[in-house]
DNA sequence: AACTCGGGGCA
DNA sequence: TGCCCAGAGTT
């Protein structure tokens, strides 16, 4: 088993304060641009959300928005057409069952629609400071790439993870790993030469 | 477990 | 032109 707490202090030196774009400190606003950035740039979450929330800003305005409006408003988003439909039944589930509050436990958060595990962890970790780890398929990949995980099932990598790393550090060593995996860890063509964590790493493809 | 959604940016 | 992007819902 590869050294997880040599590695995560290796991630955090190179990437001491790890923060993708989607910077939002209102549960609500992260909650919408990371059911938004499912397999798509944060860099173009970014862009749509800057002009959605001006005109879009609480459960009620997404609950009761037409669709074909929504659509339209992010439109450059990766499926937008799905994504439309799932904010404005999201936030009509927050209304209907939450009162209009971003639930804080992981088992509410699931009964949302369009969020899923990773989504559920960055907002319990990100907008509420809880200890989570969202595990996307770079933290997927590059876990099981260096040796401190053995699965291809997010939620056992999820556990693997929890049990090796301290857990202050659990959201800052997902953003790291992150961005790492854009940067060198790449699914293609990944670069080995330039990487920190190559002598911890443990895959056997490594160059 | 496999399939579907899906447009724009960049090499 | 081809490749890639903080996944989740449906079948």
């Amino acid at each position: 088993m590869a050294n997880a707490k040599k590695i995560t202090e290796l991630l955090l030196k190179k990437y001491p304060h790890p923060r993708i774009a989607l910077n939002f400190t209102n549960p609500f606003e992260l909650l919408i641009a990371t059911i938004l950035s499912a397999q798509c740039t944060d860099v173009k979450v970014n862009v749509v959300t800057e002009k959605l929330f001006k005109k879009y800003k609480t459960p009620e305005d997404f609950a009761n928005a037409d669709a074909k409006t929504l659509e339209h408003a992010i439109s450059s988003i990766t499926y937008y057409k799905n994504k439309a439909r799932m904010i404005i039944e999201c936030s009509k589930k927050l209304i209907k069952d939450f009162h209009g509050k971003v639930p804080q436990t992981m088992e509410e958060l699931l009964t949302l629609h369009g969020v899923g595990r990773k989504t559920a962890n960055v907002i319990l970790g990100n907008a509420f400071g809880k200890q989570a780890i969202p595990v996307d398929t770079h933290v997927l990949r590059i876990s099981n790439r260096l040796g401190i995980a053995h699965s291809n099932n997010p939620e056992k990598v999820e556990q693997e993870l929890m049990m090796q790393i301290p857990n202050d550090k659990w959201t800052s060593f997902s953003l790291a790993l992150i961005l790492h995996g854009r940067e060198t860890c790449t699914a293609k063509n990944p670069k080995c030469g330039k990487c920190i964590l190559y002598e911890e790493c443990e895959w056997p493809e490594k160059r």
